[in-house]
DNA sequence: CATCGACATGTCAATGCTGACATGTCGAGC
DNA sequence: GCTCGACATGTCAGCATTGACATGTCGATG
């Protein structure tokens, strides 16, 4: 459960309300990194206001409610960050489907691949464009960060090239298979 | 909700008991892929089973029942494995602390991502050596699946550059600074 | 001054999953 | 004959999250 977590990440970056927490896990946040609704933000805000972690910095127009960090919410971020690695819930639908490859016939298997390695090459694209509008590389809260769409990137890239390299071992096991089937032996 | 899929997957390879299916996601596949307890497989299963998708092939000791998949469960994970890529849930904690990297100090920063250099250098190494025990590709059912095994590699790998890259970018950033703070302009 | 769209927050039922608890069987070793 | 550990299946309360529904405000435009 991380979603306080990315709460206190953004307002430690910039105070903001509930709404404007909503608006930045539509965008990029919530499309790459995490998802939320306003419906889980608003009762974890008060369940973080509660705690001592957020404090309401200022109450503006249309019964809005501006929320900053405390020190205490910064060192709890802090703890967080910091903290080893932790193995979360293992929820990784591609790799659950690279096991079950072996489920389908050469044919099909082949087809996933393709479609895998397809699909990666146009997020990676999509990403590269994302990027080019930031501009260069440069640090702090600019929209998508840079380090995080560079993750991003090579992530994409690696998957592709693994799709490629998976379908050259689907054609190596044929032929493997076909030169055995027509020369049995060299004797 | 990739469960049913994932035990129509396992069932489609090998009928098997719940119990076991259950030992299954204790292994390799819960520890890369796809978690669950028994508290949710055998629900699934009986609730796959009233859809007609598995069938009790076999009823043994202790009250167990070996599953197997029916024409339409095998259709239907066909299906599922070869639809279109979709977009589900996005809940990725790294990339989540990469977005939220900016809300700590560079010294900081670089601590994290030291760390991380460390723990995907660590879970590489042990994914080779897992490999290595499994002996040279193969594909089938044989435990963690090669492909599987070899995806995992690059994205470990992926991580680990991008981590030191990033580092790399701290590091320059610090330095461009440096150099305009003690010489601030060439006349 | 009416309307509309963006702003802003909320409740509630349903879903999916986990952890704690519960129950019983079979085989091996003492 | 007893005990223990692995086998085998199940219920149930609790938690996080989602989607549908609901409510009201403010500013701009016609």
């Amino acid at each position: 459960m991380s979603l306080p977590h990315a709460l206190l990440g953004l307002l430690a970056v910039a105070p903001r309300s509930g709404y404007e927490l909503t608006k930045a896990f539509a965008g990029d946040l919530g499309r790459y990194a995490w998802q939320a609704g306003h419906t889980s933000i608003y009762p974890e805000l008060a369940r973080l206001a509660e705690n001592g972690l957020i404090e309401v910095s200022h109450e503006g127009a249309r019964g809005s409610r501006t929320y900053a960090v405390t020190d205490a919410g910064r060192e709890e971020l802090r703890t967080w960050l910091l903290t080893p690695p932790r193995q979360g819930k293992v929820r990784n639908e591609l790799v659950l489907r690279m096991f079950l490859l072996s489920a389908l016939d050469p044919a099909d298997a082949r087809e996933l691949l393709g479609r895998i390695a397809a699909s990666t090459a146009q997020d990676a694209a999509e990403l590269r464009r994302l990027r080019a509008e930031a501009g260069p590389v440069r640090l702090g809260p600019a929209g998508f960060g840079q380090l995080a769409a560079e993750y991003g990137l090579r992530q994409y890239d690696a998957v592709h090239d693994w799709a490629l390299w998976a379908i050259d071992q689907l054609d190596q096991a044929d032929q493997a298979v076909a030169a055995t089937t027509s020369a049995p032996s060299t004797r």
